[in-house]
DNA sequence: ATCATGGATCGTCATTTGCG
DNA sequence: CGCAAATGACGATCCATGAT
């Protein structure tokens, strides 16, 4: 959802620093006439990695997501438990008082 | 209506982790 | 040890909301 429109890919950030350790600019620019095959192959197994990465990101948000929830559950959950003990306790120490008494 | 601000989400890069 | 997947960190973009 959201990022309307420009999917086009490195359209915004990154590719500035991003690119160079991995895209043979010397080659791109100077062999033109030399087989285009090691460029394309470059660039094509770039893009796979990227979308592979782009789709890991995803799904290692969504659990990141479904661990905080949990998360907030389990708190919700303990300090009704601990509601109910402070409650009891309470109570005890009030039987035990009238006994004493 | 316009601007400033903050939160949510995304894609990418760099680094870490786990497996064969 | 090398590789692919997972994750942290960063900057960009979008959207809602309040102030002017």
């Amino acid at each position: 959802m959201a990022v309307t429109g420009d999917e086009t890919e490195a359209g915004s950030t990154g590719e500035i620093i991003g690119t160079s350790s991995i895209l043979p600019l010397g080659e791109a620019q100077t062999s033109i006439h030399s087989s285009q095959k090691p460029f394309e192959d470059v660039s094509q197994k770039r893009e796979q990695r990227l979308m592979k990465n782009r789709e890991a990101a995803r799904e290692c948000r969504r659990k990141k997501k479904e661990y905080v929830k949990c998360l907030e559950n389990r708190v919700a959950v303990l300090e009704n438990q601990n509601k109910t003990l402070i409650e009891e306790l309470r109570t005890m120490k009030d039987i035990y008082r009238h006994k004493v008494e």
